[in-house]
RNA sequence: GCUCAAGUGGCGGAAUUGGUAGACGCGCCGGAUUCAAAAUCCGGUUCUUCGGAGUGCGGGUUCGAUUCCCGCCUUGAGUACCA
């Protein structure tokens, strides 16, 4: 019986889908698995793709297949799921190009990718598949969205909490001591205020707490894929996919608050079993540092602005950096005011209203008519004239109103004819609005850098300030002096683009701006400089610059000319450190602090500490922790994506409740942006909620328009679609309980299933999926929905199998005009007139040959007539120039000794149709092969199918593994396939020792015992146990080889052995075991068998063949009895011949023996 | 620059607590079978001047180092002026 696998594999994926061997138990259905531990296995669920599978994408499947056939071995419950990653850019591409429903080559993908799943022989349980872009998943996908906006941080407790409890104590007690993660720019308010409020101002305060939250953000947009990109989805400045360029853009997006779990992100880390290497990825993400933030008061100011500040509240400066030139202006205003203003003025200056107003004061760049610095409220009156400038009103109170102003315009004829109801209206604003008093208390001066450092400790090493030069107060502080120099230098780093700034690290540049700041503790002034090396983005967007710690403050310093202050005292210098004198010094150990004040003789820790204390007494500053990671943007304008749940009522977004859900995707004439460039969902004729009550419906905005206002819910839907990230961030939970319609899951399943024991998949989602999903995973857990915060135990990340690519070398060659009068422009020998000619890998080495091989070529062959014919004039040099160009051909022309197949490379393209070879004296023609990413481009793309065909599946599966280790790359070269197969004809083989190769497996033991047999057999069990454990695969295919070489060479035919071996090899090979379990006479599957035990007794050995070294050297081994002592063992080996061999009549100086490893005779 | 991973025959790789370096497989060489080829089977295969040498390079610890320590080089991945 020949070993037919194409058949037996048929057979088995047949039976495995009949009888539904591996669909997972959940309780309380548990039945026979009653007891068992639970064990989930999970593959990061697969991206569909139109081009297929090639081998190199099974490869973590297969090892997740292994260990979860091995964990049903023994006794688990395994669920072991699979699914798809279906909703994404490529099919949308696809779509915009063909117009085909995204839909539509997404399921045909999906059947692809499933027949090539199938058929490699997965134990997958694919009851339980889901779809991100089915709307009985994304459904909770939108439902898990909406819990996140009714969401907000709350840092006392430290875990989500529902929206509805911020609401209260804002009408309680205002947000003064609320302590929640939010948007930076939140004005206080307290709960007169929040109760005053209108709606539209709560909500809009509340998105600003929320997990989820609208807001305008400098995004990533790619004008070609017409959208939003990640941080992670752009490599190098272009997009990840397609390579397009990004720009900065701000757009209003729908952001995930994910910064509020930095913290927890991190050190979750700790707690989980992933690899080091993706751990510290994300460290490096999150990018964690602990300081101080710092507070530097400016003492300096230009001319003019001094004086404005010195009026009243000294420090406290309202007016821009340009208050020196507007301030007469000013002045002149306040003599010559117009009738209304006098008007107003009148009632506001006596404190009618019970706050201080001031009147023509500087606000930034701005003169306003009245101003009340406490509430930090402005009132306008505008003449006519402002009918005109509506626009630049409009930016001038957006300006305003970031510094956190609030802009109230009045007509004059509203001053004029209704003043009791203008009064009314400034006396509300009022009170809604908190009083500065009480929130800021300025301590030498409101106006200062605040800077983070993580060396607060080196603070009297301070020797000048930087700011980014978009740093807000730049404009605000620099000198008339410097004015001209900062705005050249500001110019000129705006024009660099974020490539140049990238690439250029080395060139330090920087402006003096002319202020001073004040040092905290010496009272020294300080000059404040502006640098590209200092970020806006990171931190305050300043820095303290100490350049005897920092290098790039040192620098700077340098190249400045400014003063460099040493405050480290080395006590234990590191070989490469400077000394802070002549580099700086940026350890944290082996020094203490001098020219330091207080600080004198203190190491890094004890002075942080210490100078931390200072700094809070002084109110200038606190301990302070930062991160680098960003809020997540969630808005995605593309259409093949979750729709958002939500619609708009002025502007603001509302939640549709979750029993409408799912909403789903309307169909749309066309996936590109609209005419009015808003996304593709624009398209769509019906995209207006609609609701009455529980009735709800999605309409056309003319229905919307019609219909009656009363009692009415709705408007606007989202256009929006969220990322590929937001299935793939919970998906692991709903493969517990794919079908609840209820729930996303059942609690009895999440509490049964918990998380993940083993996680298989690509390192590239390091900073994507894997830090979202634990994200959200953490939120739900906060809000009680899942039993654990971390979902994956343990992770493994495959490497990536490249190709071998296999190159044909394309031969050019000139003869050369001996007589320059012979030269005309077009050589006649240039090999460009003949039939293109390739040259075996192997000759090319050798030059002279090549040569020779050449000429006879141009000799014999009448393609090359007419050249012979030119040569022979005699015009020409008798040796060619020779040079050649390497052309990729397709990998499956070639045989494994790196022969080409010409007739089929003949054949593959039409400018190969004539093509002459050189060829070896063997005849064959060798290509030349390296290993690249495995490409269609590349014609390395090796397609499983076809190797299922040829040698099987449990072939391809064994030698996947075979090729390495899991989490390294390495090359495929189908060659090598053979040894793997040529294993499994011998296996087959070894159960086939019958006559004419028929079934022979004996059930009593031969006479002469099992002994060496058994021995095999538990050497086997004992090594592939540890490596299934250990993620070692490879290895165990060779003890395989190993087992079956030597049971064939002992001719064992004992069922007692060969039963056993099937169990084990069945996870790698499961056709062949379960065909040849079958013919052992199971009617059941092999696929719960229990796994062997092992005896450690099978393996014990009466005699050792000792190594015996010299000096460390092995030169010879010695059979000598197990029990032996370590005297008997000397005394043998001393007798021994070779020994005084060895020797040559020295005597030895020492002898070391370790019973059952090794003797080594030193001397 | 920083962080992490890795460097072993012609190739993929093995050597799990420091103890026979190169298991297993590919390829190559030789043989058997065959009219011949493929397929199959058997044997050999780190280099070598036959003394030895040898796990990227240079040191060190040890009776003994691919394995531990120090310094360096190369490759790959991540990150990029992060204060």
């Amino acid at each position: 019986m020949k070993y037919n696998f194409n058949e037996i594999e048929a057979k088995w994926q047949k039976y495995w889908a009949d009888n539904q061997t591996f669909k997972a138990k959940n309780p309380p259905l548990l039945g026979e698995m009653e007891g068992a531990p639970k064990f989930y296995v999970l593959d990061m669920f697969p991206y569909p793709s139109g081009a297929g599978l090639h081998v190199g994408h099974p490869l973590g499947y297969i090892a997740s297949d292994i260990y979860a056939r091995y964990k049903r071995h023994k006794g688990f419950n395994v669920l072991h799921p699979q699914g798809y990653d279906s909703f994404g850019l490529p099919a949308e591409q696809y779509a915009i190009q063909t117009g085909q429903h995204p839909a539509l080559t997404t399921e045909e993908n999906i059947k692809t990718y499933r027949r090539q799943l199938d058929q490699i022989g997965f134990s997958f349980d694919w009851s339980r598949e889901v779809r991100t872009s089915d709307p009985s998943y994304y459904k909770w996908t939108q439902w898990i969205f909406i819990q996140l906006f009714n969401s907000w941080y709350n840092k006392d407790s430290n875990k989500a909490e529902d929206i509805s409890e911020l609401i209260k104590i804002f009408a309680s007690e205002g947000n003064l001591k609320v302590n929640a993660v939010c948007d930076d720019t939140i004005e206080s308010f307290s709960a007169e205020a929040w109760n005053a409020f209108d709606t539209v101002k709560q909500q809009q305060i509340l998105l600003q707490y929320r997990l989820t939250y609208l807001a305008e953000t400098e995004v990533n947009w790619c004008p070609a894929l017409g959208t939003v990109l990640a941080n992670d989805e752009i490599v190098n400045g272009v997009s990840e996919r397609g390579g397009h360029p990004v720009i900065r853009k701000k757009m209003t997006q729908w952001s995930m608050r994910i910064s509020a779990y930095a913290e927890r992100l991190l050190q979750g880390l700790e707690t989980i079993d992933w690899t080091e290497s993706l751990k510290e990825t994300q460290r490096n993400w999150i990018g964690k540092s602990v300081g101080a933030s710092v507070f530097f008061p400016i003492l300096s100011f230009p001319k003019g602005e001094e004086k404005a500040g010195s009026e009243k509240r000294p420090g406290y400066l309202t007016g821009g950096n340009n208050s020196h030139l507007i301030l007469e202006r000013a002045k002149e205003m306040r003599a010559n005011p117009t009738l209304a203003e006098a008007a107003l003025w009148e009632q506001l200056r006596n404190k009618n209203l019970d706050a201080k107003f001031r009147q023509q004061h500087l606000i930034e760049d701005y003169i306003v008519d009245f101003v009340c610095l406490d509430k930090k409220l402005i009132v306008e009156v505008d003449g006519k004239i402002h009918d005109s400038q509506i626009e630049e009103d409009a930016k001038r109170t957006e300006i305003l109103e970031n510094n956190y102003y609030k802009v109230i315009r009045f007509t004059n004829d509203e001053v004029l004819g209704n003043i009791e109801g203008v009064l009314k209206t400034i006396q509300e604003e009022l009170s809604k609005r908190a009083s500065v008093k009480n929130t800021q208390v300025p301590p030498s001066g409101a106006r200062g850098i605040e800077v983070f450092t993580t060396r607060p400790d080196t603070i009297f090493g301070v020797s000048f300030m930087t700011l980014a030069p978009e740093h807000e107060l730049v404009s605000q502080i620099t000198s008339p002096a410097q004015k001209a120099e900062v705005e050249a230098y500001i110019e000129a780093t705006a024009k660099r683009s974020e490539r140049d700034r990238m690439a250029d690290v080395k060139t330090i540049s920087g402006a003096f701006t002319g202020a001073y700041a004040e040092h905290p503790f010496t009272k020294e002034p300080i000059p404040v400089w502006i640098g590209d090396y200092v970020l806006a983005g990171y931190g305050t967007g300043a820095v303290m610059s100490v350049p005897c710690g920092d290098q790039r403050d040192y620098d700077f310093a340098k190249h400045f000319n400014i003063p460099i202050l040493n405050i480290f005292s080395i006590t234990n210098p590191p070989p490469s450190e400077g000394s802070g004198e002549d580099k700086a010094f940026t350890e944290k150990s082996g020094f203490v602090l001098m020219n330091s004040g207080f600080l004198n003789g203190l190491s890094y820790k004890e002075a942080t500490q210490k100078v931390i204390i200072e700094l809070e007494k002084l109110g200038q500053g606190q301990g302070k922790t930062n991160y680098r990671l960003r809020d997540a943007v969630f808005s995605r304008q593309r259409y093949w994506g979750e729709p958002f749940p939500v619609y708009y009522v002025d502007g603001m977004p509302q939640m549709i409740d979750a029993k409408h859900l799912p909403i789903k995707l309307p169909e749309v004439e066309k996936y590109l942006p609209t005419e009015t460039g808003e996304p593709p969902l624009g398209n769509a004729k019906k995209w207006y909620w609609l609701q009455y009550g529980d009735k709800a419906d999605i309409v056309s905005k003319e229905e919307f328009d019609n219909s009656s206002p009363l009692g009415r819910l709705g408007g606007a839907l989202e256009l929006n679609t969220m990322p590929g990230w937001a299935g793939s961030s919970w998906y692991f939970n709903r493969y517990m309980d794919e079908h609840n319609e209820n729930e996303f899951a059942s609690k009895e399943a999440l509490n049964y299933w918990k998380d993940v024991d083993l996680y298989i998949g690509g390192s590239e989602h390091a900073t994507g999926h894997l830090l979202y999903s634990r994200f959200w995973q953490k939120f739900l857990f906060d809000k009680g929905l899942v039993p654990v915060d971390e979902y994956a135990k343990k992770l493994i990340n495959q490497g990536m199998i490249l190709g071998t690519s296999a190159f044909v070398k394309n031969l050019n060659f000139v003869f050369k005009y001996k007589s320059e009068e012979d030269l005309i422009e077009d050589t006649p020998t240039a090999s460009v007139y003949f039939a293109p000619l390739y040259v075996s890998n192997n000759i090319l080495k050798d030059k002279e040959r090549l040569e020779k091989l050449l000429i006879d070529l141009i000799n014999s062959n009448s393609k090359f007539k007419t050249l012979k014919n030119y040569i022979q004039s005699g015009k020409f040099e008798t040796e060619p120039e020779i040079f050649f160009y390497e052309k990729h051909a397709d990998v499956s022309f070639v045989n494994a000794s790196d022969e080409l197949n010409i007739e089929a490379f003949k054949n593959w393209r039409e400018e190969y149709k004539n093509a002459e070879f050189i060829c070896e004296e063997d005849g064959t023609f060798r290509v030349k092969r390296e290993v690249e990413k495995m490409s269609k481009s590349k014609y390395n793309v090796v397609n499983p199918d076809q190797i299922c065909v040829e040698y099987g599946a449990d072939s391809l599966r064994l030698y996947e593994m075979f090729l390495g280790p899991l989490e390294q790359y390495k090359p495929w070269n189908t060659a090598g396939i053979t040894g793997v197969h040529g294993f499994l004809k011998k296996l087959w083989r070894l159960y086939h020792q019958g006559e004419n190769e028929s079934f022979y497996v004996t059930s009593s033991p031969p006479s002469e015992g099992l002994g060496e047999a058994l021995k095999t057999l538990h050497k086997t069990i004992k090594k592939v146990q540890e490596d299934i454990e250990n993620f070692s695969f490879n290895t165990s295919v060779s003890s395989f080889m190993i087992a079956v070489n030597e049971l064939t060479e002992q001719k064992c035919t004992s069922k007692e052995i060969l039963e056993p071996l099937l169990i084990l090899l069945s996870p790698y090979a499961p056709h062949i075991a379960e065909e040849l379990w079958s013919q052992l006479g199971h009617a059941e599957s092999i696929s719960t068998a229990p796994f062997p035990k092992f005896y450690a007794s099978h393996l014990v050995e009466s005699s050792k063949n000792y190594p015996i070294s010299f000096n460390g050297k092995m030169r010879f081994t010695l059979e000598l009895p197990m029990d032996f002592n370590p005297q008997q063992i000397e005394e043998a080996v001393m007798a021994h011949e070779k020994t005084q061999e060895q020797l040559q009549g020295r005597v030895p100086k020492k002898v070391i023996i370790v019973p059952g490893k090794i003797v080594n005779i030193v001397g």
